[in-house]
DNA sequence: AAATTTATGTCAATAGTGCTGACATATTTT
DNA sequence: AAAATATGTCAGCACTATTGACATAAATTT
């Protein structure tokens, strides 16, 4: 059969990949669909501006905190440079977001959205709020808690002090409480 | 000031945005960075074969549902033909699936993941397991109850059944109970 | 003051993944 | 025989990301 040179004539496997390896599929597939449905929504508003999912990170994190640096917001976003370029153009050419020089250092730019960048940032961020509303329903705020630890322990641990910076996140704090 | 023309010289704004308008940021962000993290363990193991993340999702799927025909796996990952066409392609070609011709409907061709495809398919799954089961640790099996119920109504409704058709995840069991 | 480093911007080329439209083939259904 | 279905394939385009190279201005170091 030569099965030897190319794999190619490798023998079908009938039987369904389960948790034989302990390996947790189901939470691995919930995470797939539920990202997937989860970014759906604000795609179809990014679509009638021509944005695409790029600009909404920035837009939203340019929100999330006005004034932050062109390298803070590379660290965050973990892209690179020229990635960022290009998008972060169209959002200041689109009167999105307004760049400021620096008052320490006249060489950073200080973005900030503008009132247009914040309207379509609440936009966008509207049904998703709706989402993991809709979600939590019927949940108690415990198991509000329970997500939140759950979706903080799968970031990099180096990471976590990043989301604690963010407005509203304190580390310990959990809203509702 | 001419801000009528251009919306160029709109004014900065300074302030973050919050829980105002009762958005739920913390949460957005935590799916943001948990999603992110969450793939980049594969994504290393992937850049080694000089695969992406599209064929990860091919052998994942073809790996839970063997024999599943082209059309089925177009369904579950919300892609077009055109689109899978490349990507199936080269994970034949490299022998990690089969196609059999279908039993009842010759026309359709079932996937199949070979020796070598559910091995790629099992070691691309550990680390994301295993980041699972580390951010679950300390929690109880009810704190599992409560993340993949979250999930899974963060799905949209219609496409809940396609998950509960997958092996291992009856409707209604959770699993560690 | 000169040299170096830093923050940012920009040009060019490339990769991966997705899309649409069009068309071909084999097979099943009507 | 005609129509519908399952799959494959070709061509072109869009978006996001990458790397490498180079430019400018401003801050820091020597």
């Amino acid at each position: 059969m030569n099965a030897d040179r190319a794999a190619a004539a490798s023998k079908p496997i009938k039987t369904a990949i389960s948790r034989e390896d302990g390996i947790d599929f189901s939470i691995i597939e919930l995470l797939f669909f539920a990202y997937r449905d989860f970014t759906s929504d604000p795609d179809q508003i990014l679509a009638e501006y021509d944005f695409g999912r790029a600009h909404h990170r920035i837009l939203h994190f340019v929100n999330r905190r006005p004034g932050l640096t062109v390298a803070e917001l590379l660290d965050v976003l973990k892209i690179t440079k020229q990635s960022l370029a290009r998008v972060l153009k169209q959002l200041i050419d689109t009167g999105h977001i307004v760049q400021v020089q620096g008052p320490r250092d006249r060489r950073q730019r200080e973005l900030y959205p503008t009132a247009k960048g914040r309207a379509l940032a609440l936009a966008l961020a509207r049904p998703q709020s709706r989402r993991i509303h809709d979600a939590l329903q019927g949940a108690g705020s415990s198991d509000r808690a329970v997500v939140e630890r759950f979706l903080k322990a799968m970031v990099n641990p180096e990471l976590r002090a990043q989301i604690d910076n963010l407005p509203g996140n304190v580390p310990g704090k959990v809203d509702g409480d």
